[in-house]
RNA sequence: CGGGGUGUGGCGCAGUUGGCUAGCGCAUCUGCUUUGGGAGCAGAGGGUCGUGUGUUCGAGUCACAUCACCCCGACCA
């Protein structure tokens, strides 16, 4: 079942690739580095932007929307932060086609150069803070808590589907505020919003830390981060907060007077998760039967086949089925009746498990002589035929459960394949074998770069809920002293 | 941009040292039988071999050029 996913090899990666176009969620566009997000993929996006929405609205955050294009010139004022992004970017220089006059087709009207270029958001945080200068005057304006979701674009050399793509979905919160604290709370408070979703909606275990200096967002004072492990044993980084401090504001010139009446600059943050949560969940969960889906983000959580020789029984079984899907849609499940005709029943279980949908019925004539209904878990495949008395209620109760056992799961492969290690030797071994390896670390970017260049792995975090230990102890490649262990991984 | 690889029906591939009408699997279409784990049989349609030039009696096969895509690096949510 979980097949050679336990060893990084090309072959994971392949698994993963074909999984994600077989399981009908997305594929490669016309346009390289780009991806198509189909029907059933986006519907899982969508599940996800409403949760976390809900979620974000409970801190207060409030959704609005800020232009696509950037001019040039905003980028030139947070040196830092475009040291960052500024090269993987696309341009806009022209605004108008005309027809190519020595031939079919259009060409670039050469008269309709701009005078300033756009650049196409590969973030948002300049335009926001060229905005936020206007909202924010008093310090009875703030906090500003706002939030977008829509689409970057960043040039990358290359990429991987919903992992790494040059177009992708996410949202972009970004907040100003009066105190340094209360910003660094923010990102405190955001960072945790996301570590919840991914482990009560998405069913998979994170690790909340602080990035090192060295792995920060660029213009960042600190960042926080979740980090995931797929079932290779690399590290996902599946969301990110930003205590900003007040580089942006600086840059941007927003200031603000204080109830003292003193002119001060705001305090900042900004937070963000994308479509790489997908990838995260065909990697986290995922087997040889395809994509298995956390029932709180499945777009159908329970499909039923019906199986039946005859036009007579086939309607008896879907006359039968339309009750139950009442039943169960009372009890806020969603439901679909496969009634394909065309289809035999073993090529559409099949088909439903490659979609990971996480429960499945099944009733043919048998079933319907007997009062019964076969009821299949997609997580563990088990198969139970039960009397249809009380269905309704044990499907409620088993959607629960295999929520719950998705995460379990998950956890204990994590925890199986996070170690201490404080043998640099022993380290250059286990790192490449995907495993989460604890070890003292010095603190200095020296070291972190050093380890790096050897072994590929980097510090995923600075745990500040699970896994923190802090002990005295030796840096595990440069011999000096450390106050805790931190996390390396090689990562996605 | 550096290193490697691949381009042959919709998809995945084979095609030997150049040779005759370019094959196979999946998918598609038709018919019959099937239907509780990706159906079976019979039949049918569909490709000029990425592009260009050259060598040759003859090129999918050889040479040169070119384009596209993929993988490994640099970049990254």
């Amino acid at each position: 079942m979980a097949k050679e996913v336990t060893q990084r090899s090309e072959n994971y990666s392949q698994w993963y690739n074909d999984l994600a176009l077989k399981a009908d969620l997305a594929e490669q566009s016309a346009v390289r580095g780009c991806m198509v997000i189909k029907p059933y993929g986006y519907a899982i996006w969508e599940k996800m932007q409403s949760v976390l929405d809900g979620m974000f609205k409970k801190t207060g955050v409030q959704n609005a929307y800020f232009p696509l294009f950037i001019p040039k010139s905003f980028f030139s004022r947070e040196a830092e932060h475009v040291a960052g992004f500024a090269k993987e970017c696309a341009v806009v220089t022209h605004h108008r086609l005309k027809n190519d006059p020595d031939g079919k087709g259009v060409i670039v009207d050469p008269e309709a150069k701009l005078e300033e270029e756009l650049i196409v958001r590969p973030t948002s945080e300049t335009i926001i803070w060229s905005t936020y200068k206007n909202w924010i005057k008093s310090w009875r304006d703030l906090p500003v808590l706002c939030n977008q979701w829509c689409n970057v674009v960043r040039w990358e050399m290359r990429t991987r589907l919903f992992l790494r793509t040059a177009e992708f979905l996410w949202q972009e919160g970004h907040t100003a505020h009066a105190t340094a604290a209360e910003a660094e709370a923010k990102a405190q408070e955001m960072v945790q919003v996301y570590a919840r979703f991914a482990r009560e909606v998405m069913a998979l275990p994170v690790i909340v830390g602080h990035k090192s200096p060295n792995e920060r967002f660029a213009g960042a004072l600190d960042t926080l981060t979740i980090e995931a492990m797929m079932q290779d044993g690399k590290a996902l980084q599946a969301g990110t907060s930003h205590f900003l401090g007040q580089n942006f504001a600086k840059s941007f010139d927003v200031r603000f007077t204080n109830n003292e009446g003193k002119e001060e600059y705001v305090w900042a943050t900004s937070w963000g998760v994308s479509t790489r949560l997908m990838g995260a969940l065909i990697m986290a969960h995922g087997d040889d039967n395809g994509l298995v889906l956390p029932p709180a983000l499945a777009p159908i959580q329970v499909v039923m086949v019906p199986i039946y020789k005859t036009q007579e029984e086939r309607e008896a079984v879907l006359e039968k089925m339309a009750q139950l899907k009442t039943g169960l849609e009372a009890l806020g499940h969603s439901v679909k009746v496969d009634d394909r005709d065309t289809l035999r029943p073993g090529f559409k279980f099949a088909e439903w498990e490659l979609k990971g949908v996480p429960v499945r019925l099944a009733m043919g004539a048998r079933d319907l002589a007997a009062g019964t209904v076969e009821v299949a878990r997609r997580d563990t495949l088990e198969k139970v035929t039960m009397p249809l008395e009380g269905i309704e209620a044990h499907i409620s109760a088993l959607l629960a459960q295999i929520q719950q056992s998705i995460y379990d799961k998950a956890l204990a492969f994590r925890d199986a394949n996070v170690e201490k290690c404080d043998n640099w030797e022993e380290f250059k071994t286990k790192i490449q074998t995907g495993k989460f390896l604890l070890c003292h670390w010095d603190g200095t970017a020296e070291t972190e770069q050093a380890i790096k260049d050897e072994t590929k792995a980097t510090i995923r975090c600075i745990p500040v809920d699970s896994y923190v230990c802090e002990e005295e102890g030796v840096d595990i490649y440069s011999g000096k002293p450390s106050h805790q262990r931190v996390v390396f991984a090689i990562s996605y």
